[in-house]
DNA sequence: GAGTGTGAATGTATTCACAGCA
DNA sequence: TGCTGTGAATACATTCACACTC
């Protein structure tokens, strides 16, 4: 009954509901109406997204928000905690790094890497900062299975290739390039310099305001 | 012939293929089938996008590099300048500042609002910081289309507000929330924190690794 | 001969609508 | 009666395959 074929944008969206849970108390009961009116999204789909992951509700009354949450964290893999590496400690590195760190969130950056000198050896936030040849070492030593780029473009690909011979199973890359790996290390192009890049489409064509609160 | 149905994903894959285009001579000749190669995608797919806005090549000749750029450039209106307002001088905004002033981009970050007041008043990397009661006053002076927000979660919302009072067009959202706005804008989430939460997902169920190098 | 541009075929995601349970 | 969970219907995106042009 569960995870036969899941649609790839399920699980991202699973995340958004999420963060609206958390936000809510963990007793308050919830329909799939009203979640999707609090996210802009249909009940339909909601509740389409939730049965990819098992069944989660009582019929005619709606989930309990602590328990959903638990539910959808499980089946996310955020039931755990994860160590992640940076590549990059810059602006956008540091940026990250203080999101991640405020929210209780189940991510642990472990280890910065940097060829900045003047960083290496020092504590950026609470995290130690490396030169990139330790790499393979601390990422095998802490067994650190994701890794984050927040690396200049010309060092993205690079940074990957020493994050894969390392053995990271996930590659999240924020750098304005994309970066190519094997098939068997999962990888994401985080590119928000392409997203501004449509915006000027969206505004100059804006007959096509069909569906509203989108993205 | 152009422009009837356009698929939503096409026009964000056109600013990638753009990308490469910048890197490679303007003479240069390219086929579909070496573009797809070298960016890890389909030939079919790149004609099928670029079929959408028009006819770009020449059959067995293939494209030429400079003029499917700027062909590419105008489909999305960036034969022009687009000015910005950045919400929010922190370093997640900075770290977008320095991305966008570096790309020789069609881009111009116009005006930074913050309300710390060490930085009103002052040029952060070349950008005038004001109070964000001055926003209305100074998007419509300048006619800045669009706004970046890139504020802490508890102020992205009344941001974007601020934006939309103010009479901006598109609204890009760099925050870990979501904002809500009016139809009539357009408004894009880039949650950079909700794709890290999918990650464990992947890496455990790495079955899932069908299609190789996608994102 | 080589490579575009595009209808037709396939595959995937979203929405509808309702049976079934509390 | 109210709301979930899900097959069936629809809409949308991608891939195939080939007619057509240089």
């Amino acid at each position: 009954m569960t995870q036969e074929r899941v649609s790839e944008n399920a699980a991202i969206r699973l995340s958004l509901y999420l963060r609206y849970l958390r936000d809510i108390r963990e007793e308050a009961r919830i329909s799939s109406e009203q979640l999707a009116e609090a996210l802009g999204t249909s009940a339909a789909r909601i509740r389409k997204d939730l049965s990819y992951f098992g069944q989660f509700g009582t019929p005619s009354k709606g989930y309990i928000a602590g328990k959903l949450r638990h539910q959808i964290e499980k089946a996310l893999g955020l039931d755990r905690v994860w160590p992640i590496a940076l590549v990059g400690v810059g602006k956008l590195g540091r940026a990250l790094l203080d999101n991640l760190i405020s929210e209780k969130s189940r991510f642990r950056i472990r280890a910065g890497f940097d060829v900045n000198p003047d960083k290496i050896g020092r504590r950026i936030a609470g995290v130690k900062v490396y030169h990139p040849y330790q790499m393979p070492k601390i990422i095998r030593n802490e067994k650190i299975p994701i890794g984050m780029i927040t690396a200049p473009a010309e060092a993205a690909q690079e940074s990957a290739d020493l994050l894969v011979i390392s053995g990271i199973k996930g590659i999240l890359n924020f750098s304005p390039t994309r970066v190519v790996v094997p098939s068997y290390v999962r990888s994401k192009n985080v590119d928000f310099t392409s997203q501004l890049e449509v915006m000027p489409y969206y505004i100059v064509n804006d007959r096509d305001l069909r569906r509203a609160a989108q993205d």
